[in-house]
DNA sequence: ACATTACATTCAGAAAACCGAATATGTCTC
DNA sequence: GAGACATATTCGGTTTTCTGAATGTAATGT
């Protein structure tokens, strides 16, 4: 195994949280939590444009912390490694934050204005 | 205990990420680990120009991640929270670097061509 | 007191991120 | 196939960040 200088290891570790270092981009993440989402429903949690929430999924989804899974006109994202809000807790602890409050704001908890047909079975 | 929103959370979570997410301020965190370093030692570990790293260390001080403590001339910079490691550890694994990777460049392994007392005393 | 050393701060130009507007793509319904 | 809907992408202007150059400040030594 090729040793690394600290240059390379540091670069390499900056890059995905320079990814997530971004107030929208973690409100995004927090929304979508553990489970799924589709852009409407972030729209509808967030109350952003959808394009704007686009751009931020793009960016989410280049430094592979998102896939999506299409269905019908609707594209669900999920993290594609959940321990991702792991980090993003140990950060909100780190700086104050009690950890609960964290939690207290997945998905599942959101105000679901959302149309969308996955949304509307769920609040049955 | 007031409920915050998601926005709110995200911002406050936000703010000290956008403080480590940058390789040159990682590489700095990395170099000063679980000991103490002046900035000279940095100098010598990094390669840069002191005011470059000054700048740098201005903003992590900023987002309270830095204590400093003078001895004389010099000024040694800590960690205020070691668990800050834990994190930037956290973060490697999951973008799938080794987590051996980091702690391997913990202050002490690092190139001592610094000339400050401190150093000096250590490499004895 | 003066020079030197260790470090901090200010400033300015370059590079990058942000974000809105407009437009494109893919899917469904009729 | 046309139109509607969910989402993606491109473009451009504004704001922010990055980073080098120059300068400022505190402590030491002579």
């Amino acid at each position: 195994m090729k040793k690394q200088s600290i240059h390379q290891i540091s670069e390499q570790i900056a890059a995905p949280l320079e990814a997530i270092a971004s107030s929208q981009r973690i409100a995004i993440l927090l929304a979508i939590g553990t489970g799924e989402a589709c852009v409407c429903h972030l729209e509808a949690s967030l109350g952003w444009r959808q394009a704007y929430i686009s751009q931020h999924l793009m960016a989410l989804r280049k430094a592979n912390f998102l896939t999506d899974r299409r269905k019908g006109r609707y594209i669900y994202y999920r993290l594609t490694n959940t321990s991702l809000l792991d980090l993003i807790t140990a950060t909100a602890t780190l700086s104050g934050l009690s950890a609960e409050s964290v939690p207290a704001l997945t998905n599942s908890q959101l105000n679901p204005s959302c149309e969308c047909p996955q949304c509307l079975t769920e609040t049955e």
